[in-house]
RNA sequence: GCCGGAGUGGCGGAAUGGCAGACGCGUUGGACUCAAAAUCCAAUGUCCGUAAGGGCUUGAGGGUUCGACUCCCUCCUCCGGCACCA
């Protein structure tokens, strides 16, 4: 009886009380393990995941949107009945935790906890259906074991490899980069300039594995342009490596023109090539040469430099052979070639390539003409008046036997024609470079490696894992990882021969963690393996991956990586972990997005606090699609407070006035189901925004009808709950219902309901709307023909004019052209 | 430079070949109130018109179509990716 007269007490306000509603179904769900799920194999799974969150100090809304959307497929799938698994962990190796706990005199753990203490509390504020056994903190031994478990696993295939390599430093987070993470030239953390610097570094081979990469035929719906930015990433090129001859040596070159082979009039050698040092060694000119390649070596390659550098080069004094015409043709040297593309030389054909082109004329070098544009004026170009080389189609000159072909087929056919004379190879190249997963800092996977004196590289036994990242440490920033000085972690013995042996004190690429931390979700507590093949088998690929943009090459590229790797040791069934990606946009304010620099950050606490989750939860996901950016709005959130507490009072109302039976309206009934098919339909399809508007159209319309079913807003506030779940669980309790409303059944539209009696047909005259009419569905075009040319407003346009077609659309429109 | 995406009222956005501007915000007027807040009702693209009504209108221009925000071509602006990859 009290806890009656309490509802009831509760509902006689107007304004619904979120903090109290929201905390108590919090609670609940956490109770009855609503969203604890198991392998069921008499249910239908889906999986449904958000990019897992890095742990930093600041949080602001935007960063609470992504999850927004997540929560709202996950609450609905679990409304139309699936297994669904909605895991949530935390990302908590990396730099930024260890300079901002260096920068506060802290620990990194210390500063990484209490990071993830605050987001996981606001997680839970804002009521995110997660499955809180599964939560990971990947910087915990007992996950990160399993990186030094996969890579021995790597490392034992030949895809884990040491090399000495230029290597993108970035100064401020005193570390190596992987080519992925230099964006711009710069740091993709700090924005720091990356030098590059000779190191030993370790590999893993994700070029291995680039041509099944570009294979995109197992993910569905993914963005093109992700799929594209990947494509472009990977850079896959046809060509042909040719042998050229230096005296008794060979020299290849890769080119993707093979057809312009005969135009080759020399050759340019990147600074780095090996051939240079020879070269050097045996020049007259040798001081020259040395003094031309060690500035071109020192030369920083951020993007402007690049696009702003003269080409430059020097001739060696040496010749090499074209083996296709035994012509001696001169080697350069010159900064335009990359060292790490291809053989790190080219031929060069100046009529037919623009930067040879720009080259051979600042030195004077020849041309020569072996594509000839078609034109009408049968005029032929000229290496004279050539302003510029002409890489366009053509038929070839100057050739030998090859002269007449159209240059599309000579590509084909010179490859060809070269393999048969040994003098040529086809191949194929990759832009793609393999992926440089050591780290010269303390926070991260430390990689199971030891030097031994007399062995040499040793992998770390799997029994011996996981190498624990010592907990006493001094950060120190000298430059080499604050491991080195690790007396007690370096130095151990060598697993093979006992003798003396020092560990490696490179940590891995945090990418490593977020690689397979989606497998880990599947099977959470299993101890001697990284994931049980039965679990994982069960839940994966994710039916639904949500994620920011930013990621479209690293982190989904690198997972992709792993996941065929794993596949292929045969540890998962799929060939790609991701079946359907949705990419969302940032919340900005101020038309920039929010920093703490730039003083534009809304904390979540304070909007939860004013307004409850449910309120912050809806205006997000009402003011735009998922996709584009959200311009964050004051006004936006008092008006999601507005309408939900216009439907608490309805839902009010319709609870105390006990009438609440009354008659079955057909308008709001057919509203009803037409609203049932949109919502469904719009959620399907990731437009949240315009379900949140149908919903609020029904409302409008109900409220404006009496008296009111209760049926009917029950399943209103069923449409409504994976968007504000707190408040419908509250008004379905207080409507006499048993919770959860999270145990119920999605609403089906009873297709009979929507089919409409009478429709409104668009009369227009040449093609402008000039008057409309109620009309029976399905009626024919000889009725309405009959009925239209009679109506007076219809008379006014087509009076006395000639009717010389009509266009007739059932049940939509018709169209008189006069 | 090359490759993508976007451009619609005062604002966020809706409509993917058939009533442009759903829904929300803002604004204005009204009701309630001693008053305010809250709430409710009404109006709200723009121009002409007292009105009825009509003209114009989806970055610009052209095209296809009975009919174009939607498809095609050219251009402009903004955002993103790539950066001498031979």
């Amino acid at each position: 009886m009290n806890k009656v007269n309490h509802q009831r007490r509760k509902l006689m306000e107007d304004k619904y009380p979120f903090a109290e509603i929201e905390y108590k179904w919090q609670k609940y769900w956490e109770q009855h393990k609503i969203y604890e799920v198991e392998k069921d194999s008499s249910k239908e799974k889906y999986y449904v995941l958000e990019m897992f969150p890095y742990p930093s100090a600041t949080l602001h809304v935007g960063h609470t949107r992504p999850y927004s959307i997540t929560d709202v497929i996950a609450r609905f799938k679990l409304l139309q009945g699936f297994n669904v698994l909605h895991p949530v962990g935390y990302d908590s190796f990396g730099m930024p935790a260890e300079i901002s706990a260096f920068e506060r005199s802290m620990h990194p753990a210390t500063w990484t906890y209490q990071c993830i203490d605050n987001i996981r509390a606001q997680f839970k504020r804002l009521g995110f259906s997660y499955d809180w056994r599964r939560e990971i903190i990947t910087c915990e031994p007992s996950y990160y074991r399993w990186n030094q478990w996969f890579f021995l696993k790597f490392y034992e295939k030949g895809l884990a490899y040491r090399k000495k390599t230029p290597a993108n430093w970035c100064s401020k987070c005193e570390t190596v980069l992987a080519n992925e993470q230099v964006i711009d030239g710069q740091c993709w953390r700090c924005n720091t300039k990356v030098e590059q610097k000779n190191l030993e570094q370790w590999f893993l081979s994700i070029t291995s594995y680039a041509e099944r990469l570009l294979d995109t035929s197992n993910l569905k719906e993914w963005p093109e342009r992700v799929l594209l930015m990947q494509k472009n990433w990977i850079g896959r090129s046809e060509g042909v490596e040719i042998k050229f001859k230096i005296k008794n040596e060979e020299l290849p070159v890769f080119t993707t023109r093979p057809d312009t082979i005969f135009g080759a009039t020399y050759v340019v050698l990147s600074p780095e090539h090996p051939l240079v040092n020879n070269i050097i060694h045996l020049s007259k000119s040798r001081g020259l040469i040395k003094k031309f390649v060690e500035k071109a070596k020192s030369k920083d390659m951020t993007i402007a430099t690049i696009l702003d550098m003269e080409k430059e080069g020097i001739w060696t004094g040496f010749y090499a052979v074209n083996p296709v015409n035994n012509e001696k043709i001169p080697i350069w040297v010159a900064n335009y070639v990359l060292t790490e593309y291809g053989t790190g030389a080219i031929m060069a054909v100046p009529t037919h390539d623009q930067r040879d082109f720009e080259f051979a004329k600042k030195y004077g070098l020849p041309m020569r003409i072996v594509i000839q544009k078609q034109t009408s004026d049968s005029k032929l170009q000229n290496v004279e008046e050539m302003t510029q080389s002409y890489e366009g189609e053509g038929v070839l000159v100057n050739s030998g036997q090859f002269n007449g072909l159209e240059n599309k087929q000579a590509i084909d056919k010179i490859g060809i024609w070269m393999e048969q004379q040994g003098i040529g190879e086809r191949k194929v190249y990759y832009k793609l470079r393999d992926w440089c997963i050591s780290r010269q800092r303390y926070w991260g996977t430390p990689i199971p490696i030891v030097y031994c004196e007399k062995c040499g590289i040793v992998a770390v036994p799997e029994n011996d894992l996981p190498v624990k990242l010592p907990k006493k440490i001094t950060i120190t920033r000298k430059g080499q990882s604050p491991l080195a000085y690790v007396e007690e972690f370096v130095n151990c013995t060598c697993p093979k021969c006992r003798g003396r042996a020092r560990r490696e004190t490179d940590t891995m690429d945090t990418f490593v963690c977020s690689s397979w931390y989606f497998l880990r979700y599947t099977s959470i507590n299993s101890e001697k393996v990284p994931f049980n093949l039965e679990d994982v088998n069960y839940w994966m690929p994710v039916e639904q991956y949500v994620g920011g943009v930013e990621h479209a090459i690293l982190h989904l590229l690198y997972a992709r990586f792993f996941n065929k790797f794993l596949k292929d040791i045969g540890m998962v069934n799929n060939e790609e972990p991701f079946t359907n990606l949705l990419v969302h946009g940032m919340v900005i304010k101020d038309g920039a997005k929010m920093s703490k620099s730039k003083g534009n950050v809304v904390s979540p606490d304070e909007i939860i606090e004013r307004y409850g989750a449910d309120v912050l939860r809806l205006f997000m996901l009402f003011a735009a699609p998922p996709q584009p950016d959200l311009e964050w709005s004051d006004e936006g959130i008092e008006g999601a407070n507005r309408f939900l507490n216009r439907v608490w009072r309805l839902v009010k109302q319709v609870v105390e006035s006990e009438k609440c039976g009354g008659q079955e309206n057909q308008r709001i009934l057919r509203k009803l189901h037409h609203t049932i098919k949109k919502v469904t339909e719009d959620i399907e399809r990731f437009h949240f925004n315009t379900a949140i508007a149908s919903i609020m159209e029904l409302i409008n319309t109900v409220q404006q009808s009496s008296p009111i079913r209760k049926e009917i807003l029950e399943t209103i506030v069923l449409l409504l709950s994976p968007f504000v779940p707190h408040i419908c669980e509250e008004m379905w309790e207080s409507m006499g219902n048993k919770p959860s409303i999270f145990n119920q059944s999605w609403p089906k539209y009873n297709p009979e309901l929507i089919k409409e009696e009478e429709t409104l047909i668009i009369i227009q005259v040449n093609g402008r709307v000039r008057d409309k009419m109620l009309v029976p569905s399905g009626i024919s075009e000889e009725d309405v023909r009959k009925m239209v040319l009679n109506r007076e407003k219809v008379r006014k346009w087509t009076g006395g004019k000639t009717i010389e077609n009509i266009i007739f659309i059932p049940d939509k429109l018709i169209n008189i052209v006069v």
